[in-house]
DNA sequence: TCTGGGGTCCTAGGACCC
DNA sequence: TCTGGGGTCCTAGGACCC
């Protein structure tokens, strides 16, 4: 049976959501910024033309914004996380459960080959008219015989306006995709990036045409197994099934500091804050970490500085969920890392070798199987429950620091609301 | 002055086993 | 001069993705 795969991507998802709620910024140059306002993570299609590239720092673009007035906003997770479940949803509409992989925030694989019947153009053209309709958002669809071909079906949609946001190459002439893979360069496929792009070309692979008609074999000798399945995938060749949602093998909370920590209290109460949101991570999905990990990091760009990034990590006996366990140990490997001295501009935290809470192994030197402590587990859970009622601050360890706003605290200073999330930054509509 | 924050998979090499 | 054969597990680093 050949496989039918669709991929649905949101248009410049970030910029899309925010025009979402403020329909001013139709037609405007918009970026949406990283955290702590520092580069450009999504531009609409007028700062695009402008040759803007993804990941630009926003300060050494602030001459160009201001003759072209682009508009920068400061990211909104909370608004894009929601935006995202809303779309994904609606996407989920056509194919049964099984057969939807929400693959990114702002991207869905949906399996057809179960519905044959099915014209993939008019499926996708109804795609992405339900979901304008009722996100508001713009989506291009593509599909082809394989994961990497739907993926190259919806740059086509996206790229050639001819196609009209829709591209179905299952349906298409062997001529028009032979063309259409001829015109496209090979840094575009899914799975090239910029090293293999650069390494490709001195060996006459040049679009993605090249790609698809060289031997497999002789890309799995230079470049691995995974670039051999992409040629495979290019030709039609499955190698990439449909992924269910697994859960996370590692988990990282990490930020840029809005301003630079010398002191190693300083880098504690950081460390200790990102532990909580890791943590949180952690229970949602109902694991236990066997090791945690913390690191810290000097500005790389400023070479006038001395420059030190260390990071360690350490087992923990017994696998724990406990954000006092958890944040002990994360305290213990900084009083290992830090040295005075060094300006500081990033921390961050990793739970690592993740397992499923409720199957643990037990632990040969430890005294006795450390029975699950019940007051614990409901003072844990009372926690959790408290903090998802009332905001995230509401209950942590004493040692967290009592400041809402420390000095290092992020800088955002362009956020939207919460339009969708919190009852006191609903949108008001007036007539 | 200001340069993001997450993730996954694969491979090679070292250390160890019988 | 000559030095087996077959494995596993772990880690670090590299490549990619959004």
């Amino acid at each position: 049976m050949k496989r039918r795969i669709a991929l649905v991507d949101v248009n410049n998802f970030y910029c899309s959501v925010e025009r979402v709620f403020q329909p001013k910024y139709n037609g405007v140059p918009l970026v949406v910024l990283s955290n702590n306002d520092g580069c450009v993570v999504a531009r609409s299609s007028e700062v695009k033309s402008l040759g803007v590239p993804m990941g630009m720092p926003w300060f050494q673009m602030k001459d160009l914004a201001r003759q072209h007035n682009i508009v920068a906003l400061s990211s909104n997770y909370t608004l894009y996380g929601d935006m995202s479940a809303r779309c994904m949803r609606v996407i989920g509409q056509f194919a049964p459960p099984e057969d939807q992989e929400v693959y990114s925030i702002d991207e869905s694989f949906v399996d057809f080959t179960h519905q044959p019947q099915l014209d993939l153009t008019a499926a996708g053209q109804a795609i992405r008219a339900r979901v304008r309709q009722w996100t508001g958002l713009p989506v291009c669809v593509g599909a082809g015989q394989t994961k990497t071909l739907a993926k190259l079906a919806n740059h086509i949609a996206k790229k050639q306006p001819e196609w009209q946001s829709v591209c179905d190459l299952t349906s298409a002439s062997t001529e028009t995709i032979a063309a259409a893979m001829a015109s496209i360069e090979v840094r575009e496929v899914w799975g090239v990036g910029r090293r293999i792009a650069t390494r490709l070309l001195p060996m006459g692979v040049h679009t993605v045409a090249d790609l698809r008609d060289a031997d497999p074999r002789r890309m799995r000798e230079q470049f691995g197994v995974v670039l051999e399945r992409t040629v495979r995938e290019l030709n039609g060749v499955a190698c990439l099934d449909l992924e269910d949602m697994q859960p996370k093998k590692q988990i990282i909370a990490s930020r840029a500091f809005g301003a630079p920590v010398y002191d190693q209290a300083e880098l504690a109460e950081s460390i200790r804050e990102y532990m909580a949101r890791a943590v949180r991570k952690l229970r949602l999905q109902g694991g236990a970490a066997g090791m945690v990990g913390a690191w810290v990091e000097t500005n790389r760009f400023r070479e006038q500085d001395a420059q030190y990034s260390p990071s360690a990590t350490i087992p923990l006996a017994m696998p724990s969920d406990d954000i006092a366990t958890l944040t002990a140990a994360a305290m213990q490997v900084l009083r290992a890392i830090y040295r005075p001295g060094f300006r500081y501009v990033k921390s961050g935290v990793m739970l690592l070798d993740l397992s499923d809470k409720t199957m643990q192994q037990g632990d040969l030197f430890a005294s006795a199987m450390q029975p699950i402590n019940p007051r614990r587990e409901l003072l844990l859970a009372t926690v959790d429950r408290a903090n998802n009622r009332w905001g995230r601050q509401t209950i942590g360890l004493g040692s967290s620091g009592l400041q809402l706003s420390p000095a290092w605290a992020m800088q955002r200073s362009n956020l939207s609301p919460a339009y969708t999330t919190r009852w006191a930054e609903l949108p008001v509509i007036r007539h």
